[in-house]
DNA sequence: AACTCGTGTCATTGC
DNA sequence: TCGCAATGACACGAG
């Protein structure tokens, strides 16, 4: 992994290099090698480069939409698969290799031909060259399955430089760049920058002074020696005995061309010894003619990377690993991939900046660490835990975490999908997680939120951390507990407002009833009284005097003494009896 | 463009 | 005093 991180750096160097030395150009200082001429030249050589690739690219496209109509939809998995034709195969110009772990992107099944674009974006975090016209032409890929472009979008390179420009990240990078500079057998440029710990944030240059094709030639050599001794010759060979097309349109110069290539053949030639020790890589998975959710958990680049330096054997399983079917998606653009490793210092204050702007930074960070970071699970975080024996809970991720993977994994094989809905196959590693991850911090961000104090305090004793990490785990502490007790809340609040709706509900149909039993009550006691007042009338229509007179109900009332006996009682009477005691 | 909804986060409060 | 849960408020992305 180190070799790997070192080679990663140097690359990273040799841009920035660039960077610095088209600074001093602009500024006037002469460089042999970047005289206005030779800059002229490498510019119109860009131009034809790029128009060439256009050409390809429209070809290549052609040729997905041949390689699609000979794939067929499995309405189970969501996965295209190729059309059962007996001793018909899929018409890829290059012949299907023998499959091995170790081969790279030579099988012709469909699903190495919907993975391409996430080999692009693993090789392109590897590399994450800044280079407008970064393609990747010359793997030695079927080019049916190529789908060359840019490999950053504007905005995932501002995203990715504000990160570099992170103090923390610096520093972490600082200390990469440290080990770069011990164990890379090149020479580095005398220019002190390259060591300061800013010098990434100097990176940040607008991407029109970027000439992506313009690289000193001195350093191509200096680097070619590295970046050849680091991929068998043979490799080459194979390279250009199965794209020729493709390296005519790529002269040696281009840094591209030197970069990608030993990364995609890095794989193939893993079986060599180069970077022997490397537990699947991508060409590794090229080569198995299907994936499963769980296999696509190898197809992180720096897995490959990370498992040069963490013990195989301490692989395990987490569910970060499952995080790893978002390189299963499948884009036609390979932009949001030219991220470099994900293994960087930052603090949660530096990324507070980030929260607060996540449109711009953290959403593409986000995505752009979904990937990286997976293999730092099998890194840091799970060889420390090992070796302290430390259980491992990688597996037990948050649940929403799971279920939004486990949304996510009945999708996730559908390939060419449109970058509308690309973002549904990217699984975000929790941002907490990335950070983690960045600070290297020795234990799952799981049990950072879910152990008990004590076990938590115990659990910290027996880390060294430092104030960043400490810092850190306090505050993904805090918020993973106010994440689940913000959710908790929230379903309280919603059972409480489902459960006033059912009480509202109730109380409605206990008015409604009411109100009906209002009416009825009112009706009957409207009958009543109907049938009262007749029966009242009767009576005193029975009544007579002593002249046998009938008495006047306008005159005369009947009342009901306490003991049952009845009186009449003329109303005159009555009221001129009440007014007396009114006066009284 | 405005709006709604879901979610993460922070600040605050109370236990 | 510290840890934690609960919750309001805010910001943001997605639809």
């Amino acid at each position: 992994m180190m070799q790997l991180f070192s080679l990663f750096f140097s690359f990273q160097d040799m841009d920035l290099i660039d960077i610095l030395w088209k600074q001093d150009i602009d500024l006037g200082a002469c460089r042999e090698v970047f005289d206005y001429n030779h800059r002229q030249k490498e510019h119109e050589l860009q131009r034809q480069r790029e128009l060439e690739e256009e050409k390809r690219l429209h070809l290549l496209r052609e040729q997905e939409k041949a390689l699609l109509a000979q794939l067929q939809l499995d309405e189970e998995t969501g996965e295209y698969i190729p059309r059962a034709q007996p001793g018909a195969q899929l018409q890829l110009p290059i012949p299907p290799l023998e499959v091995t772990q170790n081969v790279s992107f030579t099988d012709e099944s469909s699903d190495q031909a919907m993975f391409f674009d996430d080999y692009l974006e693993l090789l392109a975090e590897t590399f994450p060259l800044r280079h407008n016209t970064l393609y990747v032409s010359q793997m030695p890929l079927p080019p049916d399955s190529l789908t060359p472009g840019p490999l950053m979008s504007p905005d995932l390179e501002q995203a990715w430089m504000e990160l570099l420009s992170l103090p923390e990240l610096q520093q972490c990078l600082n200390m990469q760049m440290e080990d770069t500079l011990e164990t890379n057998s090149y020479p580095l440029p005398n220019n002190p920058e390259v060591q300061n710990p800013n010098f990434y944030a100097m990176a940040n240059i607008p991407e029109g002074e970027i000439n992506s094709s313009v690289v000193c030639p001195e350093f191509i050599g200096t680097f070619d020696g590295s970046v050849s001794s680091m991929s068998p010759p043979n490799n080459f060979v194979q390279m250009d005995s199965e794209t020729p097309q493709l390296n005519s349109n790529f002269s040696s110069e281009n840094i591209c061309d030197i970069f990608y290539p030993p990364v995609s053949l890095e794989g193939s030639s893993s079986q060599q010894g180069l970077e022997g020790n490397q537990s699947p890589t991508t060409s590794e998975i090229s080569n198995k003619s299907s994936f499963t959710h769980m296999e696509l958990y190898s197809l992180s680049p720096g897995e490959s990377f990370d498992s040069g330096n963490s013990n195989p054997g301490s692989e395990m399983p987490d569910s970060d690993s499952g995080l790893s079917s978002n390189t299963s998606r499948n884009s036609s653009s390979p932009t949001k991939s030219a991220y470099g490793d994900g293994s960087f210092g930052y603090s949660d204050s530096d990324m507070e900046e980030l929260d607060h702007n996540p449109g711009s930074a953290e959403s593409d960070y986000s995505e752009m660490f979904s990937l990286n970071f997976q293999p730092d699970d099998l890194d840091t975080p799970l060889s420390i835990s090992t070796s302290v024996g430390q259980p491992q809970q990688q597996n037990k991720e948050p649940k929403q975490y799971q279920m939004e993977l486990a949304e996510e994994n009945g999708h996730s094989n559908a390939p060419f999908t449109k970058d509308k809905n690309k973002k549904r196959f990217y699984v975000r590693l929790p941002r907490d997680e990335q950070r983690a991850k960045a600070l290297k911090i020795p234990m799952s961000v799981d049990m950072i939120i879910n152990l008990p104090v004590d076990d938590f305090n115990e659990m910290m004793s027996k880390h060294q951390l430092n104030d960043a990490q400490l810092a850190l785990v306090r505050d993904i502490r805090r918020r993973g507990k106010n994440k689940v007790a913000a959710q908790n809340c929230r379903k309280r609040k919603m059972e409480n407002i489902l459960g006033l709706e059912g009480e509202l509900d109730s109380l409605k149909d206990e008015k409604e009833r009411l109100l009906s039993e209002k009416r009825q009550n009112a009706t009957s006691l409207k009958e009543m009284k109907q049938q009262l007042n007749s029966l009242y009338l009767e009576v005193f229509s029975m009544l007579r005097d002593e002249q046998g007179n009938s008495y006047s109900p306008s005159e005369y009332s009947l009342q009901q003494s306490t003991n049952g006996s009845i009186f009449l009682v003329p109303r005159i009477k009555k009221t001129l009896k009440s007014k007396d005691n009114h006066l009284h």
